[in-house]
DNA sequence: GAACTCAACTTGTATATACAAGTGATCTGA
DNA sequence: TCAGATCACTTGTATATACAAGTTGAGTTC
């Protein structure tokens, strides 16, 4: 008889729906690292008994978690804790915070520089922008678990985020506040692959001969770019993806 | 009385779930044009007497449409028929063909090699069949004005695509067969930057040296894989973009 | 007419129950 | 020893039922 009781707890917020919670939780555990990739979790019936909540709720967390790509389950065997995929949504337009997040690992991220630039013709050209104006720039690294995974290079319109300079990026990301703040209505990007500069090699910890991808993305609010910014992201570490109905 | 019948049917399909079924039916009635964009559709009530499911079957089929974007439902009020997403080029399943004349340049491709090649682990697993099954292979490399920019190396599941080695792909090539024998209803692809392979630097006619941009594509039909496929760009010939409005 | 109540719908969630079907270990018999 | 049956587990699906909660429109009252 070796059942350990299952050591999960919910939040019991009042609110939110059960089978809500018990996602939460399984997401936290991941998170914590307590509950591995690979690790069979509690059976539904464990569980069940273990959160005084029925099968058939269980049964629907573990499902809905299932689709997310958080778990995998096995018919006959039973459910265990997926390998991340490692990918970015390509269509969304999510930020990489929330993104690491979902995945149950730790986003943090490293302010290098924030400054106004003047911009030059090819800035002008890409920002939609009259030469030699004044534009916002941003450098940032972001990492998974403390492992750099994308450099964020972001010019930001002035004259529709006037207030871009004073937001507090220990807080909260660039594009999240852009994303809150402006509600951009159209959005752009190219995909390439590079050759790390020796600035982006060194920031991200790799070695200058391994390719990157780089995501060079616009949005627009009207007919004019609130923001411009290059992703950068070592091969090895992260791929972008996407599914969908096609049209 | 205006209870006029749900004109709905069910494959019947013995083996095929019925939420499954339900699904399967409700993306037919939308693909048809029956049921535009923005029109409420059944409720759950309704759609359970007349397929003589229960409404908790039929809750879980309108769920997972609404998670994967197709239905729309408001508490309360109804479901309705989604806004149909409108994303470009990256996100279109379109042939490189196509693409290509789009531009007005010329486009040829040659045939590298074709051949059914038993599934080792991880072919298996990317198209979803049972290990150490045939699946058929095909090898292309695409050239815009006789300048090679795209080698395809493609997989095709033989239970959905019997005739496939069978087509002249000197006459249209494997996207364009299989868009047009088999209607994918969706689609999934990851972006990833490589180094070429000796084979592939050699066809495209690139230094060993050029970082390209690795497209990894599945299509599905239902929940099958239809077809897996590696499109290898190079870096200097070709970019991969899009532009659209975020949800 | 305006405000309020209420009934009739809708979706959202939670439960208990049932059976099918896959997996792996154990037992059984030749 | 080996092959097959069986059992105890797992997930997968389907159902009936129940109540909560949002929306709308019809009816009532002032």
């Amino acid at each position: 008889m070796n059942s350990r009781l299952v050591t999960i707890k919910l939040s019991g917020d009042k609110g939110t729906p059960v089978y809500q919670q018990i996602k939460d939780a399984i997401r936290a555990k991941m998170q914590s690292g307590e509950w591995q990739a690979g690790k069979m979790i509690p059976s539904e019936n464990q569980l069940a008994d273990s959160l005084n909540a029925s099968r058939m709720t269980i049964n629907r967390s573990l499902r809905e978690l299932t689709a997310e790509g958080l778990l995998k389950r096995v018919h006959g065997l039973g459910t265990f804790v997926a390998e991340p995929p490692r990918h970015a949504h390509l269509v969304k337009l999510v930020s990489i915070s929330d993104e690491i997040k979902q995945q149950g690992k730790q986003h943090s991220s490293q302010l290098l520089s924030v400054e106004t630039v003047i911009s030059d013709a090819e800035l002008s050209e890409r920002m939609q922008l009259a030469e030699k104006t004044p534009v916002y720039k941003v450098v940032l690294v972001h990492s998974q678990d403390s492992v750099p995974i994308q450099i964020e290079i972001r010019y930001v319109n002035p004259e529709l985020v006037p207030d871009f300079l004073e937001v507090d990026f220990t807080e909260t990301t660039p594009a999240e506040h852009l994303i809150k703040s402006i509600r951009p209505d159209e959005l752009e990007h190219i995909v390439q692959a590079i050759m790390p500069s020796t600035f982006i090699a060194e920031h991200l910890d790799i070695p200058a001969t391994e390719p990157c991808l780089k995501l060079r993305r616009r949005t627009f609010k009207g007919q004019r770019v609130v923001t411009a910014v290059d992703l950068v992201y070592p091969s090895s570490r992260y791929d972008l993806g996407a599914r969908y109905a096609p049209s």
